[in-house]
DNA sequence: CATGAATGAGTATTCATTCAT
DNA sequence: GATGAATGAATACTCATTCAT
């Protein structure tokens, strides 16, 4: 086995054991275990534990990062729509479709240490860079609404993530992928409430 | 120092511990130094590292729970907004003043093992509960649009989240209590676009 | 209460307890409890958990010792037989009756560290010095044959301790304690063969 | 050094340890000193100290077990006599020159918990149980006469076991082996008495 | 390249004993 | 006399990492 085969092989049974067991409580033994290796090869390619969890992590981002298209408002507001409903489609179905990626962010890779949060910290920031800019756009072409452009896209994306998590522990009880696709950004566009109905107290009637 | 004060105190201190390093990076050793007791009396009072934890999470759990009250939507929809406000007015407040509760809550008790899993799962189950009891009377008293009300509420909850975790590692970048408040509930309520801007592809105008 | 009777008290439930735990296992709360006193009490009376055991030992030692006489063979063959019978008979009924006692002496006490096993080995010593001079008496009277002395009175009383010990496991294999008596002595004295039908290679005939 | 050679080596350094210092006050740390290894190397081959233990009596009673022949008693009286005592003179054998095995049946393996007094009862039936079968063989060749066979096996092993403890406190007060061996089964096969002089009360004279 | 035996620092937990009230 | 909260020394066991073969 060629040199690069092995080392994505571990790689990928790290990914299996992690998702299953944690971070943690997963040890190097369960990894060379599942890719059939001995304890000094796992050495061979990898620094440590840490690092094989590091490496993986960095994949994972760049795994999720590549399913996201930048949206371009120019289209007009159906076109952005479909845009980023396409957006929205393909990171819940492929993190819907590979529940150790998502368990792995979502969980495991969480509170480990300083370091981690730090990495963990910088990969939300970017995604929501990345809805801030939509926003941002969105609000040019007149789109978007005047509002705090850094608290919604937090929302947007949190809104997201407590999704896929509930889906690890209770996967039937949400619509699925497309369906709920739409749902998602339907109540990220236009919120919970019907038109014209309610608003929060000691503010004007606000359509901006 | 009577039995309940000792008590309160090595719980006291061990939130304090369990913030700073995490469960696991924390060791009864870190506990025990900052409340200035002996390793035997650590274990007089509680029975483990982990029943400490156990118990620290119950505790929290009560003391968020105890900010929030039930939404009576009977006084109508500016009536009802507020006391929404206030709700998470008084979640955030309370969160963003103790940043020890707010890093065990969302980083520290994320993917210890399965037993916390599930309790901390079964914390948020009953939040998003309390969320989606809440759209559902809007519901009734036509203030909430039709939509799939479990999604929702997971969305409002994992926004919440969102925001409050960022504020973290990076507070100063959002609004300050009553403001954030206000901006979360608006975009809640009211989505991100401009009224009659934009609706999803094969989407009828919908505003029932 | 008196003094000496909590002393005695304690005393008299760290017998229960050791009995039942064993000296390692059993710890100085399972004694308080039982007795019903607080911890620091228990330091009132015994200096350690060692000291205690210590002098429950002895009082052990005084019981059974006194329940032994040295058998007077000016009476003839028919009456040192009783007599020795007698003495089996009252060690065998106390020892089978205070199961406590017995596993205590037979187990528990054994091995523990070069201090009790001492003190264990001196009260054996004493029971075969007792065994050995009722021999030397017989065999001055000329009913007891030519043989080592000192290994005659290991072997006596290992025997009777083994059929004690096997009595703790499973007391319902043995007869009981006067017949048990009777047969014990029956093959101390006259052995296991029939008269005149066994003898070692290269031994001559010897009834002296 | 191979697995195999490794592994008998700490064995054989705890057997030592254990011996010396009894099962309780013998630490892990006294095995691994002992046998030059690293604490991480004790248990690659070990379960736990319990287990180490648990598999040294195993090996002991095998090594012991090994040294007993059974007797065929269709050699005639002498015959049987003979190999009566190249069992006993083996046992003994074995035993006086090894303390430390002597030294951990006797002492250190009693009483330390419900699981090892299982393990250890269990030891001694089955070698009570092949004196009685040898008793009930000796019974039918007519040269064992009518007694409890059951009681008489315990008072044979329990005889054996007394002078072989002796002799772990105070060796040289005994005979060695070959004529410890020849006075042990003397007095086994005929007691103690001179033959007809002594009978126990009520007691026809019986040479059954 | 690969192996797997060896390492040893790190940690939670127990329990006999003390002493202030 | 009596209490029971507090103590801290002692110890079994884990697991990431190394290195000789």
């Amino acid at each position: 086995m060629r040199k690069e085969e092995r080392r994505s092989q571990v790689l990928r049974c790290a990914r299996k054991v992690f998702a299953e067991k944690g971070y943690h409580a997963a040890g190097v033994a369960d990894i060379i275990r599942e890719a059939g290796v001995a304890r000094g090869t796992f050495y061979l390619y990898f620094e440590s534990k840490r690092a094989i969890f590091d490496e993986l992590l960095d994949v994972l981002f760049q795994e999720l990062e590549s399913q996201i298209r930048r949206v371009d408002p120019t289209g007009g507001a159906e076109d952005s729509a479909r845009q980023m409903l396409d957006n929205v489609g393909r990171v819940l179905d492929t993190l819907l479709r590979n529940r150790d990626l998502t368990r792995i962010l979502l969980r495991e890779a969480v509170g480990l240490d300083a370091g981690f949060d730090r990495k963990l910290d910088e990969f939300y920031r970017r995604l929501a860079g990345l809805i801030e800019r939509s926003l941002v756009s969105g609000r040019e072409m007149g789109l978007v609404r005047e509002l705090d452009r850094r608290v919604a896209s937090l929302m947007i994306l949190g809104a997201l993530k407590q999704v896929l998590d509930h889906s690890l522990a209770d996967p039937d009880s949400l619509p699925a992928a497309p369906e709920l696709a739409r749902e998602f950004l339907g109540i990220v566009l236009t919120g919970v409430v019907r038109p014209g109905t309610m608003m929060l107290p000691g503010e004007g009637r606000d359509t901006r």
